[in-house]
DNA sequence: GGGTCAACCAAGCAAGCGCTAGTGTAAACG
DNA sequence: CGTTTACACTAGCGCTTGCTTGGTTGACCC
């Protein structure tokens, strides 16, 4: 068993996991599909992967860790106008959302039909990510951008954006873009 | 059968159904389980429900009428201000969430698990709640109390309430009512 | 050119699944 | 009184589930 290997095949086989999980639910995707997805059969699967957690586990992780790296590069990218990071961290929001759109509506969805394990394991991921906001949110609040709870204008923030997967259309009229901006303007005092 | 029943009895089954599909997830959440929360053997459960699915449908559809209820009475009862009217459907909402959780939650959830059928039955009536709040954003923006579009900010607004069931704890310091208050300072201009 | 090793397969086990069929029973009804 | 109705039971059918076992293959290694 390849237990804690990162081969490039196993990354391709969480890749198209993800993909079954979000189309059919975690509990409704089978092990038969999933091989069947990958070209192979279902006992080889369990060469890659200790057991059908342990898939779920792998899915999230990559997506989380995206999700990371997008955000920080994106703050490193923009000046320190608390204005620009602010749009900076909304944009990677979306961006992460959509190009790693499946991983994502994984972990949202079926974040409860973790372990225990993979599940402290994975809120230290998130938790960095929810940080990278809280900091954000906080540095705004400071040059009085915004105003309110630290805490609570982060989490609702932050809801505003996950609820995007359940209705935005990546093929309609609207940019993601144009979401960060709506939104960043939303909350903020004095748009431009 | 008693299919299309209403019974009191079917009432409570679904109730308890509520329950055990937060816990455990729908697909997860077997008849055999239901059966023995509400003290019945699981053969007796299709007396009251047609197949699982319906139970599944029973949970939500109970669930987002009371919260049309709530909402429709809570706009009744407020004086004819956007601000006020703003404020009374954000308590609404935090309100059914709490008293009403189980069945949110499941609506939230394990909305892909519904069949065609109950999905489009479904579908009005989630439509008519969010026309609800639609209204109300429109009146919002008439007044100039808030800006942008009013489909974006409608959504955005619903996001951050939904995903309050993910990390509020109603034993904490903070009332339904503080986040409620919070969420609209957040998005008008001028509070006060 | 024997040894190693990741990757895969065929076959199947034990458990659990949703659901059905047929029956019993006590209260309600005419 | 006999009949109906609501609710529950027992027993189990047919199927699917996650996962295991033992073995095969082909590429690479010294």
């Amino acid at each position: 068993m390849n237990v804690m290997n990162e081969s490039p095949r196993r990354k391709e086989l969480t890749r198209l996991a993800a993909q079954l999980f979000v189309q059919e639910g975690f509990d409704r995707t089978t092990v038969r599909m999933l091989a069947q997805e990958m070209g192979i059969k279902s006992g080889s699967l369990f060469h890659h992967f200790r057991d059908k957690q342990e898939i779920l586990t792998a899915v999230i992780e990559e997506g989380t860790q995206n999700a990371l790296v997008i955000a920080r590069d994106a703050l490193a990218r923009c000046d320190h106008s608390a204005s620009a990071r602010l749009h900076a961290m909304a944009r990677a929001h979306l961006e992460t959302l959509l190009t790693d759109r499946n991983a994502h509506v994984v972990a949202l969805y079926e974040w409860r039909r973790l372990d225990a394990e993979a599940r402290s394991h994975l809120s230290h991921l998130r938790d960095a990510y929810e940080a990278l906001w809280e900091q954000v949110i906080d540095e705004a609040l400071a040059e009085g951008l915004i105003h309110g709870d630290r805490f609570l204008v982060s989490r609702f923030v932050m809801g505003a954006l996950n609820w995007t997967v359940r209705w935005y259309d990546p093929a309609g009229p609207r940019t993601p873009d144009d979401l960060a901006d709506e939104l960043v303007a939303m909350i903020t005092r004095r748009p431009a």
